[in-house]
DNA sequence: TAAAAATACTCCATAGGTATTTTAT
DNA sequence: ATAAAATACCTATGGAGTATTTTTA
């Protein structure tokens, strides 16, 4: 049922000495106590880890990436014991969370002046998680685009974003300088649906190898220029609204105080800069455009 | 010593019950057990996590984090076994590392397309590592920018790339068109020395903020253009070699065929590539400098 | 005073030890 | 023939159970 941790490290030892007896020697257990329980982990995994003989010990396909895995999963066991006690010794910290392309720095450094006993963690988020990391408490605050399910968050909204057509520099609209959905009509679109993608670069590669056409962010288009690709503004797409959110319920404390600096920094309406850098910016770079090609 | 993922798991569950009793009965054990349980996890981590009264219980500051903690081990674990499992049934994985900006995706599409049955993952490599992760078996392969300790690996240099200065828009040098080591002689650089940085986008945000310039491989600037910063290249400074790296010693398998396949790829001078049929790749774009506006 | 956590005690599974046997080179 | 893993058997620790006591809102 649970990972046995101790059978888990007398296995890398095992695996690092390639040899039962020095292993144990290393691990100050008996060498009986070590085969015994090698046997148990394997049963226990109802994979078998070694191939052993008198001569030689070896690792199975399963033992090697076991191996590979112990180490990811003695670190995060290793980061989550400090953190606890660094908790335990009063510390205080803060994960953001934000989604590709969303800034988050500049509120940071904000925070962490005014709270500098407050470490902070950015943590991005992949592609496909929205609010879950705010509901597992793998975050305490993020920052997201919307839609996701806001139920039982606190949000602040941050600004708007309007959408930008990913095409490889080869296709025949890739000259254009904006584009509608109309245009978009007959090209087969990369979404969730029709392709599931686990990073922003693996859809960029299947944009530019020619496999369809992406809708982003234009918020991204500015983070992940390429040079074989060119994002096209969408007129009559729907701004997607970009937003602040951590959940209900906390009164004042650190969460509240970095929602309010960062609503200072991110959203300066009252004074400053435009969230959304619109029509006086020359639209999103489309660095590349003077490499368009006609047909391929 | 070793973290007991048993306790753990009792602990997650009177968390969230905040209730002994009705927590030992989701856990099918008896009530008094999860009490000295969890006393006995308290002592073993040498701090409280609960102040309970007879009237409820709640989590302490190192409880709070240790639950948080709790769904990321949690989550590490069953990845782990699910992968263990996977390779327990003949599936075959290759974990292929990357540095900020260097792009693998087209390499790995070629070698998914000769050898379908291989799930690739990929794992992008923080600032701070460079071999680390092909000697802790956390990846098989790497793309990496030297310099860094290729003892016991076997390397493929696939080019070289030259560095840009990266400065705010409104910087004096901003203007520029190129920049030699002379021109940033009086600027305060940012690298690992004067000013430790987490991330690239920290780096980045640091020189937009106006705290020193940076020095970074040309290949990122194509990745993570920003409207506030340009990119000068730095015509005097020794390019650096970027290659595909793996530990030494295995036979022809995944690891080889990889590095073959990537090689011709990603390497199109050695002799066979067709994909991209256009020769004169012009030059490294440099995309902002069109951008660059004097004052802010 | 009553609900809930903690303690007392029992039982048994299992980690660890020593002595010995099996096995493959 | 021998080095090395596996087995046999023992002890002790710690997990889980039931019955009971202690605590505090």
């Amino acid at each position: 049922m649970d990972l046995d941790l101790r059978k888990l490290r007398y296995f890398v030892a095992v695996a690092e000495h390639r040899h039962f007896g020095r292993a144990a020697e290393a691990l100050f257990i008996a060498q009986p106590v070590l085969s015994r329980q090698i046997r148990a982990f394997e049963r226990e995994l109802g994979l078998p880890l070694l191939n052993r003989t008198t001569r030689s010990v070896e690792l199975t396909a399963a033992g090697r990436q076991l191996y590979e895995e112990a180490g990811r999963i003695g670190g995060a066991v290793d980061g989550a014991l400090h953190r606890v006690r660094e908790a335990g010794r009063g510390e205080r910290r803060l994960v953001v969370g934000f989604s590709a392309g969303l800034h988050v720095a500049e509120a940071i450094r904000a925070f962490t002046a005014s709270h500098p006993g407050i470490a902070v963690d950015v943590l991005p988020l992949p592609w496909t998680e929205r609010d879950a990391p705010l509901r597992e408490g793998r975050a305490h605050v993020a920052f997201l685009r919307h839609p996701f399910d806001d139920t039982g968050l606190r949000t602040v909204p941050i600004g708007r974003e309007s959408k930008a057509a990913c095409l490889p520099v080869t296709h025949p609209l890739a000259g254009r300088d904006a584009l509608t959905l109309a245009d978009l009509d007959g090209e087969p679109l990369l979404d969730a649906r029709s392709r599931r993608t686990s990073s922003l670069d693996e859809k960029f590669e299947l944009v530019a190898s020619g496999q369809g056409v992406a809708l982003v962010p234009l918020s991204i288009t500015r983070s992940y220029a390429r040079p074989d690709l060119v994002y096209l503004p969408v007129t009559d797409f729907p701004p997607v609204a970009t937003c602040l959110a951590a959940p209900e319920g906390h009164g004042p404390g650190p969460v509240a105080d970095f929602l309010a600096t960062a609503t200072a920094v991110l959203r300066p309406d009252g004074g400053g800069r435009a969230p959304e850098p619109d029509p006086p910016r020359p639209a999103p770079p489309v660095p590349e455009r003077a490499n368009a090609r006609p047909g391929r």
